[in-house]
DNA sequence: GTCGATCATGCATGAAACGTGCATAATCTA
DNA sequence: TAGATTATGCACGTTTCATGCATGATCGAC
């Protein structure tokens, strides 16, 4: 764990909420010169603490009206059943997140969809038709009261 | 739901996976004038189809060795819970995102804290100990397959 | 099919932003 | 304290952005 201050953690925080800042912009919220951030931004990049950005799209302007979180259960804990399992993962764009968890069911996948009806195929024709999944268990999404994913961050005092 | 064309998917793609894309790069992928990459992405970025951009952290170099899946269930079922829940959940940075789920448990929420043991605070100090909450499962990451939230586009033909 | 209106596009370009050399200040270590 | 190392802001050449403009493509009415 690479050793972040203050400022890092400022720099961290405006660019997990805005991405695309300018480096005037983050010098201006954190007190340090433009090329001083840029600096900084970019060996937090390199450091691999800032992983990539991304651009955030509204699912519901793509049509996609639902989203899901299912349970899946393998049929047999092998290494082989794993492997191909997360191939299957891999290959579904639907699939936005998968992990495994501790408890009584395997994986936790986050999918997302047009309806109810693509839900429906994609459960059918893609897990339950794939000879490695025993047992899924779906929960659809009512309401999102947070998203986004960003990472609490230690409360930073530098200045 | 706006319109989009092949190249709106395409912006979106390559926007989906690097939010820092000049418009020169996204111009290459796309087999646009980098004027014209500008000016759609601005549109999509008015339009709300790109909501924001992100800076994506790795967690574990910051420290946050616990990930977790918590369900939620509330005591009662009322507007008043609904909405004291929905401002504990909105206070706490250590939740990445929060949804109301159909099924037996009202909400499913992640979370991201150092280790185990600020994990179980954050279980009985926050969760446990608000009059709201009735119940809580919680599981435990124990690998990521697949992260990120990146959104199913559908295949585009343009160009 | 033709014509005019409208929209999309690439080119050109001034303004904004970036990234890095350099000199200086700050910090660290013996 | 002194020297070495690191962090920093300034200056500036290069890159990128965004937008006016002219042109091409598309659309709708006739």
């Amino acid at each position: 764990m690479i050793a972040l201050d203050g400022y890092d953690l400022r720099l961290l925080a405006a660019l997990q909420t805005d991405g695309r800042l300018t480096n005037q912009e983050l010098a201006e919220r954190v007190h340090l010169s433009a090329s001083q951030c840029s600096r900084r931004r970019q060996a937090l990049e390199e450091a691999g603490v800032i992983r990539r950005y991304r651009a955030e799209i509204d699912g519901e302007r793509l049509g996609l009206g639902v989203t899901a979180f299912v349970n899946v259960q393998l049929s047999r804990h092998s290494e082989h059943n794993a492997r191909r399992f997360r191939d299957v993962i891999a290959d579904c764009d639907e699939v936005l997140e998968a992990h495994a968890l501790t408890g009584d069911m395997d994986y936790l996948i986050k999918i997302a969809v047009r309806d109810l009806k693509s839900f429906a195929d994609f459960v059918n024709t893609v897990l339950l038709a794939h000879e490695t999944v025993a047992h899924v268990t779906s929960r659809i999404v009512i309401e999102t009261l947070k998203s986004g994913g960003a990472l609490p961050l230690r409360a930073g005092s530098g200045g």
